[in-house]
DNA sequence: CTCATATGAGACATCATTGCCTCATGATTC
DNA sequence: GAATCATGAGGCAATGATGTCTCATATGAG
């Protein structure tokens, strides 16, 4: 019979994600030890560190393209979809994070991924600039950069408790529209 | 007679900024190789790792305020002072980056000149916002961020060559103060 | 030219991390 | 209660990074 069992294997994830952000050489016994369980265990799940950051890079994309997908599912307008996503990503920006801060070691089919997600972004910019909301001044990479900075820049806020999520994710989208808007 | 032979390194210093920012977790051999020097002089400059790392901060740290203090010498207004220092900053992006990347490791006088230099930040956008120039729902924590987030962004674009360093910070501080200002 | 200095290449020992292993323990299922 | 499974603790060897050393060479000053 096969069993699953997360909590272990969880606990390793969130803390290498807690772990890596903060500390990007920290050992695999930091992270165990900060996962609170043991280094044997955490081998048991993932065969190298290489194997876990792969697993690290996979989930953080799943993740977020989960929280997109749900965020946008029922969006009337492009426009309605980007505010969404900006609310959704927020609390996953350390997933965000994980994934810019070593995209050389990324295998070849997760640097496609990424580059698709970064494409439908962009996408998603051209259609909300049809619908009229971007300044023609802002070309679409750069709306999309000030886009994940901002991003970055809400959950760091909530990070340090400056700011709940919804706060944080309410001045992001203001400063966003105001800054690339028309 | 004291002799300054800058060249070598200068360039291990640039090469690990350049390095450690695309991969933390770099060895001093790759950084060497990078740098074109040999691994031995690069230990003849930095005994360890750390303090290459240590250096590294109080390097970025001067440069930073150097930029800073010379963009703003001349400025009229704290609006002028901000808007100069965006254009000053960007192409030491990458040293601001290292600066936050692991703050951890820092030793504690950087630790207190990086918090000073933040505190300087703040104080400039105070100042500015009783000349007028900020929205007064965007707290000064969060415009600091902004400000950090869209050199990083504007930073990239000058990265990956879509725009010229001026460009970037012309719409960066146009993005800048149409996203928090009044 | 002569000397001093900086350098590159490489050898070397040391250390930390890694990956694998076993064994005893605790939890869960039947 | 018995059996199964995951786990924690710890030992162990292999690997890789680090820090130190020597020596030959190149560069630059006098």
């Amino acid at each position: 019979m096969i069993r699953v069992k997360l909590s272990s294997r969880a606990a390793v994830i969130e803390a290498a994600f807690l772990t890596f952000a903060t500390h990007p050489t920290a050992t695999l016994t930091d992270v165990a030890k900060t996962a609170g369980v043991g280094r044997a265990t955490l081998h048991r799940h993932f065969a190298s560190r290489d194997a876990l950051m792969e697993t690290l890079a996979r989930v953080a994309m799943e993740e977020l393209n989960a929280a997109v997908e749900d965020a946008t599912k029922n969006a009337t307008s492009y426009g309605q979809a980007l505010e969404q996503t900006l609310h959704a990503i927020i609390p996953l920006a350390n997933r965000q994070w994980f994934l810019s801060s070593d995209t050389a070691a990324m295998s070849d089919d997760l640097t496609e991924l990424y580059a698709k997600d970064r494409a439908e972004l962009c996408d998603a910019i051209e259609h909300a600039r049809i619908e009229g909301l971007f300044s023609s001044d802002a070309t679409t990479d750069w709306i999309a950069d000030v886009f994940d900075a901002l991003v970055y820049a809400a959950w760091g806020q909530v990070r340090d408790e400056k700011l709940t999520p919804k706060q944080a994710a309410n001045l992001a989208w203001t400063t966003f529209i105001n800054g690339v808007g028309k």
